[in-house]
DNA sequence: CGGTTCTGTTGACATGGATCAAAGTCACGC
DNA sequence: GCGTGACTTTGATCCATGTCAACAGAACCG
């Protein structure tokens, strides 16, 4: 008595890529399919890739064709400047996407790190543009999703340009502890997969900078740290430390 | 003896507003285009807006429709922190497109402001949506468009996260310059239609900062300010000056 | 055309975060 | 299991930029 529409002979392969059964599947795709569109969802990815910590799924100046998925693990992008400073632009976790930066040039911009043992699915890039014309609710969803992040990088820019030290790194918490919380981890407990380095790199602030308040924090009683492994004790009172200006001084 | 392929009655209103005749054309949209997919592209556009310097054409929490097509004039766009900080995310000028912050939410995310008295085309966005389904080439410029936008604010954050004040505003002056030289004004003679403070909101130093390091190039001799007016001198010094570290310090 | 207000310049001083330095902790390979 | 290197913490000091203040020019408007 199971009716299933349109059963198709899958191989294990395509089973295993197929975004149709993919836990992650609303964080990167419209949800509403149609039956018949989801099925045509399910030849955009055709193959994944692994990167081990340390490793870049591409680099700046790679021919851009592809955005990876971030199946499972961590990543970090990182532009590099001529003078050797290097910022890092971002920090991806599961169901984000990566590799929009590409798009404009045709060459990658920048670099692609996995700061743990990591999976992305290759979302070849011309097909998605084929499958986008077709499909109206791909098109729609993959607009908004590099708007988002044209959004989430204005954010960065506010923290960058007016934020003192303990409201750039109180913003990046609860930043965190907010994308935890959507994949289903707890909002207050979690461990860093990056370095007081990156951190800082990605805040605008020095890494002894990035330690200090964190050891502020623990004093304070919102947080506790222990190297990588945190645990937020008064995300209201993070909160409040955002867009707090005026106060003490 | 003047063959014209498939001409039809124009409007003077559609003939205004008309992307092929265009000036600004190669700039904001695809190039080498079929004659059949320009004359659809003219269906894009049926309405310019202009905005007096000061007022703005969206503004924070305005409900997403349309981007928007600097016809001429100049923006700023900025979002406003519940504390009252604001903070200057981009300055769009002739050919560049702004209002893509919408997209993701369907609600604008900042305001984008005239500094000066502006025109802008009205592209709906759903209409473009539509179209680049049904153009390729178009489909693909827009999203060319969208991670150029990307790839910028990337740029804006390394300048913010690891730039000295100097760099800074070198940088600053170096892009603005380029931007001009594209739209055929002069690379060294310019005004700057933003306020010292705005200048200063978007590379995240105060006012007087920004004023004492224009007062300083200038004294090194490597432009010369007046108020609004801005004569660059020495560009290959400005852009040794960006990334430059541990020369003097 | 004169007053008012916005914008820009410059100086004196304060301070948040950078820098330099040293020691502690952890992870990993042999 | 121990040594080596990467990461983190903490302290002392310094400096680039912020803050406060006063004034000078421009722009605007009745």
């Amino acid at each position: 008595m199971t009716t299933s529409v349109g059963i198709q002979p899958l191989s294990i392969e395509r089973l295993r890529t197929a975004c149709s059964t993919c836990g992650l599947r609303e964080l990167c795709l419209p949800v509403g399919l149609a039956e018949a569109e989801l099925e045509r969802l399910d030849d955009l990815i055709q193959v994944r890739r692994t990167a081990k910590k340390g490793q870049s799924i591409y680099r700046s100046g790679d021919a851009f064709a592809a955005l990876y998925a971030v199946r499972s693990g961590f990543f970090k992008t990182t532009i590099l400047s001529e003078d050797g400073r290097d910022q890092v632009t971002g920090f991806y976790m599961g169901g984000e996407i990566v590799g929009m930066d590409g798009i404009g040039t045709e060459l990658h911009t920048c670099d692609a790190v996995a700061l743990e043992d990591s999976e992305v699915c290759v979302i070849p890039f011309s097909r998605l543009e084929d499958l986008s014309r077709q499909v109206p609710a791909l098109q729609s969803h993959f607009h908004k999703v590099m708007s988002r992040e044209i959004v989430r990088d204005h954010g960065v820019m506010m923290l960058l340009g007016s934020m003192r030290a303990e409201e750039r790194l109180a913003a990046f918490l609860v930043n965190l502890s907010q994308r935890f919380v959507a994949r289903g981890y707890s909002p207050s407990e979690f461990y860093l997969r990056m370095t007081r380095e990156e951190i800082g790199s990605y805040l605008g602030l020095k890494l002894e900078t990035v330690s200090r308040v964190f050891s502020r924090f623990q004093d304070e009683g919102y947080i506790s740290v222990q190297q990588k492994h945190v645990r937020i004790i008064d995300i209201p009172k993070l909160r409040q430390l955002i867009g707090q200006r005026g106060g003490a001084c």
